[in-house]
DNA sequence: CGACGTCGTTGAGCTATGTCAAAACTGAGC
DNA sequence: GCTCAGTTTTGACATAGCTCAACGACGTCG
């Protein structure tokens, strides 16, 4: 849980504290050199105007269980994970929780927000983000179109993924349930060069429960369900190792359950 | 359910069969006239060049439990519903569903699709349509930025929708989740003109069910409970008349219930 | 206008998952 | 290596919502 740390934005919002979290302004952290830019959105921006974009970025870190943001505070700005991993969450007023997703390198974090953020964003492990303001990125995306389709086509993609988690939430079943989170995200971190059979869980067990609709017991006893049906292993330091590909995608239902993958 | 009707796409597609479905080609429903204008994203084109939208569309009307494409198909054209209310749902391959979504006139349809559709829709009444051309349409968002922004923003609020959507499935109980369903269809509904206090459904138990989670029992107990509990009326036709604006918003729990709205 | 098929409602019992509580583990610091 | 706080696992029990089944309402079509 949140450490009742202050959420960033007002760390630093319109006061003078010392800016302790950002850590370098423009042209400190290049652009140029950036790991995550050719799966980011900045993959877009034409190299030659990189540096356009690197002028009104600005680097900011986190540590864990730290506030990005809360719902409901204006949404000043938008971001892209370069490293560490992040949650965001919704709550309802007596305390139930719903994570809506976890944010990982090379994602965009700052699309559903309107006037306000329409979440919270809270930071698992040590994280690093670039940060733009708004008005400043959205200049940005009226000068360059490709940036713009871009956007899109991630906001594409994740209104498709929505889609699959509502079916997740609506019809399936535990066992389900966490056989598609294993899956699923065993493919979003294979997409940045990892290993698809050995997937790290920087979040507890509270925070997989609240983003599959299940109680952290539910989880913890399917968890010990997959291992004993000799599905996965659970190995130290949060990993879980897939042994059998097959019996999980099963499970999955996901439609590419039967890509074999 | 549907009754085996083929899906329109298939029905058109490279066949010479007669155009029995579209109802006019380009021109024939000029946009200028069109009533959903103001509130569909044609609203963001430029009234000077809205005839080259016209001249891309297709009118297409389907009746009441007729497909207009099914979850796989490639994705060869975009929507903009005028009329009329469409469901749109995946299928885990036990038959279990998920309706993800509800539409209705000024929306449009074909958003999270890529090389696929991620969904199938279905007309739940008889429902009118401008069809477009995938490429054409995003030839012309190419043209004309404006338009594109407009789908961004659409693409946001829909992305904000969801993770609603996510929070309800996840976390809320049967009767906060048809509190909350009444309340958002009111609101969809009198943002298109209509009164707020009386909401009709267009769709059937088995819909909302699907579309909440639930199952189609539970969501008929759930009325009647509502019903027993002084908050709505049921009324004729498919309506559902909100006698106590406060308690109901209160149930739903969404963050603005508390504007009293 | 009456019969039929579909849809919605109600009832009764069942089960997956939640809740509460305690025990076992894990990792950070000393 | 030991301690402590937090997390995870396990157990026992409670329950919201599901399933199966019957009944009722309602619109449609002959």
């Amino acid at each position: 849980m949140a450490k009742a740390a202050k959420p960033l934005t007002e760390l630093e919002g319109t006061t003078a504290l010392p800016r302790a979290v950002p850590r370098g302004g423009p042209g400190v952290a290049p652009c140029g050199a950036c790991a995550v830019r050719p799966l980011a959105i900045c993959a877009a921006m034409p190299l030659e105007h990189l540096a356009q974009l690197a002028a009104i970025v600005t680097s900011v870190s986190l540590t864990a269980g730290q506030p990005l943001f809360l719902e409901g505070e204006p949404a000043r700005h938008h971001f892209i994970v370069t490293g560490g991993a992040l949650k965001i969450y919704k709550l309802l007023s007596d305390g139930r929780r719903q994570v809506t997703g976890f944010v990982f390198p090379s994602d965009f974090l700052g699309l559903a927000n309107k006037e306000t953020y329409a979440y919270s964003a809270e930071a698992m492990t040590r994280t690093e983000l670039c940060r733009f303001r708004r008005e400043k990125l959205e200049a940005m995306l009226d000068r360059f179109p490709q940036l713009e389709r871009r956007l899109l086509a991630v906001a594409n993609d994740e209104l498709a993924a929505a889609q699959e988690r509502m079916l997740l939430l609506g019809r399936k079943t535990a066992k389900e349930r966490i056989a598609s989170f294993l899956t699923t995200l065993g493919r979003t971190t294979s997409r940045r060069g990892e290993s698809k059979q050995v997937v790290t869980l920087p979040m507890s067990r509270t925070d997989i429960g609240d983003y599959l609709g299940l109680s952290t017991e539910t989880v913890s006893r399917t968890f010990t369900e997959l291992k004993l049906a000799g599905i996965v292993r659970l190995e130290p330091k949060s990993r879980v190792r897939i042994l059998d590909d097959r019996k999980i995608n099963l499970l999955a239902e996901c439609e590419d359950a039967t890509l074999g993958l």
